[in-house]
DNA sequence: CCTACCGATCGGTAGG
DNA sequence: CCTACCGATCGGTAGG
């Protein structure tokens, strides 16, 4: 029994958002070919482009679909434990092993396109400058909601999310360029200080 | 009187290198073209290539150029003051200004770099990789320094360098990505309180 | 989803 | 340092 020809193009979308998502983590999201995409899905470059429309358009939902594997593997195991300091510590151990795994081939993918899209303008450079936004408020939010419980004190919700986002730039840096594995344990130690989770 | 055909030449590399360096914090050191570049410098494209002979030579001198800029800019001002405290409070005001001024139109370079080629095998990922290494070990050397003049205590100098590196990164991010000019006084709090210069 | 093709541009070379 | 050129590849389209 055939499948719809709606579920195919479905499946093909996404086969092809997976190579794009892997390949970009590697080569930057303005990295990538259409030729090689083609050349890796066994597809023509027609068929690959064809659902898009435009590389760009490739670039935004591959950028969405990046944002929602991070989603995945960060906030929602953090956001299965109760807000406040037991959150605060699942959402950095989530961190860490998402970084640690790689998620992505090349590491952070929202990293990799803040760096290739910071200083150009265009449709990407506003969606990741907006979903680094979004994150960012989130991680303050979670950091207000422990020191409104009391169960943390003595640190600036927005001096704690900027340091926790530069700490994990800095594990990811870590991890792939110089293959150091003691970048975990170091972003450990970093975040759970600036989150005000340890002491030292 | 004209000048000497090798003084000239030396002249023409400077002013390209120049160029590739700004372009690179750009558009990423393998996001530049040899078309592009001869364009903004009204030159051809043998003209350009001719003095590397090929892109790869080209990205590596580029590199060694911003590393200069990076020492000129940041080591030098800080290793005019005395090691210990005076030159670690020197040094991260130095990089600080750095970041912010910015010394290239795309914000920093090595991170651009690192970013463009930390999952690509070849010359300039070590290159990116030696400099890094040796950037970090400096940094964690001035740390200890200051520890054993009993001018600080209480900090790793590994992990002190780690965390100041993974700092800057996200105050370049937060510059170049979303216009944060707070994020110069969140990276020096982040930063005194990683080195011990400061308490919180 | 394919083949066949478009004009533009890529890095690089020959020859001067 | 230039002009003129190389084969390869770019993003994208027409037509089926």
């Amino acid at each position: 029994m055939p499948r719809s020809s709606r579920e195919q193009a479905a499946r093909t979308r996404e086969s092809i958002l997976g190579e794009v998502v892997d390949e970009a983590s590697v080569s930057g999201l303005d990295g990538i070919t259409i030729g090689t995409l083609a050349e890796h899905l066994g597809m023509s470059k027609a068929g690959v482009i064809g659902p898009f429309g435009s590389k760009e358009s490739l670039q935004l939902e591959a950028l969405g679909r990046a944002a929602a594997i991070f989603r995945a593997d960060v906030w929602e195991p953090a956001a299965r434990e109760p807000a406040g300091r037991a959150r605060l510590a699942a959402l950095i151990e989530a961190w860490l092993s998402h970084l640690a795994r790689p998620a992505f081939p090349g590491g952070c993918f929202l990293t990799q396109a803040a760096a290739d899209f910071d200083a150009r303008p265009g449709e990407v450079r506003d969606a990741v400058q907006r979903i680094g936004r979004l994150w960012e408020r989130t991680l303050a939010g979670e950091v207000r909601a422990a020191i409104e419980s009391g169960e943390i004190a003595g640190v600036d919700p927005e001096q704690a999310a900027f340091e926790v986002n530069a700490i994990a730039q800095g594990v990811n840096q870590a991890i792939q360029l110089h293959r150091d594995r003691d970048a975990v344990e170091r972003g450990r130690r970093a975040m759970r200080r600036a989150t005000g989770l340890s002491d030292r």
